[in-house]
DNA sequence: ATGAAAGCGCTAACAC
DNA sequence: GTGTTAGCGCTTTCAT
């Protein structure tokens, strides 16, 4: 009676080792290569074979080591995400947020697992060595500054996307998803026009990054095609309290404004409390449409008509993409997903 | 003349293949060994020996390699981060998203790598062996519903350390960080009490789970050691309209009310509206305290006072407390972070 | 203090 | 279709 005799026909979810892939062999009574081959559900293993190894790995309870599985594949299986620290709000920021998401689902129903990290700038080549040290299979930049794009360069020896427009596409190397800022901001712009608005202010962002640029843009193509004067311009940066006080320089030029496109929904937010000082009614006296659609969107009175970018499905593309990169596919550099108005009350 | 000598001196961060460890050896003329003791700062090995192997690191731009030296070692220096999905909307919850900041951050100074894992139900199981398949060292769980907990039993096999309290401390296995919420609810509505009120209502939260009974239990508390009646109760759940329906059942009560704690930022927002329909101010008529001290508590109008919870800081203390039960050491079962309150102008 | 050698658990030719 | 046999790049006794 041999050790092998003892050991119970089910193995309990048991004890200390995990179970490695030759006991899965010797208990099926083939070989490691078989069992490897069952694990990789490779084509040619006969139906009866898979069947008996798939009975071992359950009794079993195996799980495949993944160090091992990629030493000898040269392969990691893994994908970074990348959060630049000086972005390292993005988890303030809920599209970013909701970037993660989505990349994380799309992962889950594939066989890649999903790191997470967080760059700082000081260390910054700490990073990069770790994705090119052959740590990663590839990797996401999600980033607001997606201008620096300092990751840029690794587009050459890794399979990456960046989320998000680099501010110079020519220059940068690697693919990119992005959505369509100046086609969001457009028909932004437009429910303000067909609603009649004929003196549309906009609270514009910051213009050293992609977003900024490109939804004043759309704002501007949206006023020229109806033949309304784009001069109602101030900048914003982030906080409702950037929306408050450019929305006072706004009101401050005297002219009056009956329609207001802002940069973010938090720019509104804060806009709305000036208008309302002023003594002027939403969207009585002045309609508004923000941009993000963000949680708060809804809550705020009245309800904001806002632009959806759908982050999730961003994340899940960028996610997608860079596993058909890395399966060698050719993929076109940039992906723009579309976005949606979300009409509500104030516009 | 051999392959050796045409490899040029200063190998640049160059082509194809990642240096490996033996390669290394080879330019600092000593053994692998060696190298793997520098590279894991062995105490002892001589000081020269050391510079002269890390040069060689440098030059070649040498970067372990994980998988091999996780095979080897028998470590895999991961930690995961698992994200059951129905609480997935955790990225649209800015605290849970701070959370996961928090432990990214803290990781990133050490030599642990972050797997972000989103565990969907159905495939749960998928998710306990990948856990326990020996692909991990530790984990880290976060989760609306800490009261359900599936993952509790794996505490015995991994080092694992869950975000909130377990509904049922005695019967969960494994550590666990908390907040203070009794503490912040009564601190929040002794504020109340001290600026004068004397019939404080509060909008509560799930009394399924942790928080939502801990903060009410807090706002007991403060009442009972005023001696004021706690039986202006209503509930609500997640939104804004949440917090509108159940403010609209308080006032519908006909009884007067000059304070309010809510469960939440989110809650207090929609009472806010349905207070000021009601041609109540705030905080002149009824003050207000919310909980989570979230992105738009500052933003409102006014002002929301509310309970801090520094998320981050929380993130951070389960990433380090896995980290120490990795390295052996006997913590615990329980951590609690305290909460501030953030007086602003609604109380 | 350093080197030699034996694996860690798996995949991938290559043979049969 | 299945088994044999080398490693993948590193850590880790055990000598020296």
């Amino acid at each position: 009676m041999t050790t092998q005799d003892i050991e119970p026909t089910r193995a309990p979810a048991s004890a200390g080792q995990s179970p490695t892939l030759e006991m899965v062999a010797a208990r099926a009574g083939v070989s490691r290569a078989t069992v490897s081959r069952v694990v990789n559900s490779s084509p040619k293993v006969t139906a009866e074979v898979v069947a008996l190894v798939q009975n071992a790995i359950a009794e079993l309870n195996y799980v495949p080591n993944r160090a091992a599985r990629s030493l000898a594949s040269r392969k990691t299986q893994v994908i970074a995400l990348v959060v630049p620290e000086s972005a390292a709000k993005v988890f303030d920021d809920p599209f970013f947020a909701s970037v993660v998401q989505g990349v994380a689902l799309y992962l889950a129903d594939t066989d890649y697992t999903l790191n997470l990290l967080i760059a700082s700038e000081t260390k910054s080549d700490k990073t990069r060595r770790y994705l090119l040290g052959g740590n990663v299979d590839g990797a996401l930049v999600v980033s607001h500054h997606s201008g620096d794009h300092s990751y840029t360069r690794l587009g050459q020896q890794l399979p990456i996307v960046f989320g998000g427009r680099p501010i110079n596409p020519e220059t940068a190397e690697g693919h990119y998803v992005d959505v369509d800022n100046v086609a969001g901001a457009r028909v932004a712009t437009q429910r303000l026009i067909e609603r009649g608005c004929r003196s549309i202010a906009t609270i514009a962002g910051p213009q050293d990054m992609p977003p900024g640029i490109d939804r004043l843009a759309g704002w501007r193509e949206a006023l020229a095609s109806a033949g309304i004067d784009d001069s109602l311009i101030e900048y914003g940066d982030y906080s409702p309290d950037d929306g408050a006080e450019a929305m006072r320089r706004l009101l401050a030029r005297g002219v009056p404004i009956d329609g207001l496109f802002t940069y973010s929904d938090q720019l509104a937010a804060g806009a709305y409390s000036v208008i309302r000082e002023a003594g002027l009614t939403i969207p009585g006296d002045i309609a508004v449409v923000g941009y993000d659609d963000d949680r708060y969107a809804s809550t705020i009175d009245p309800p904001l008509t806002t632009v959806n970018q759908a982050p999730t499905a961003m994340g899940a593309k960028m996610a997608e993409i860079v596993v058909r990169l890395i399966d060698g596919e050719e993929i076109d550099t940039a992906t723009t997903m579309p976005t949606k108005l979300v009409v509500r009350d104030s516009a």
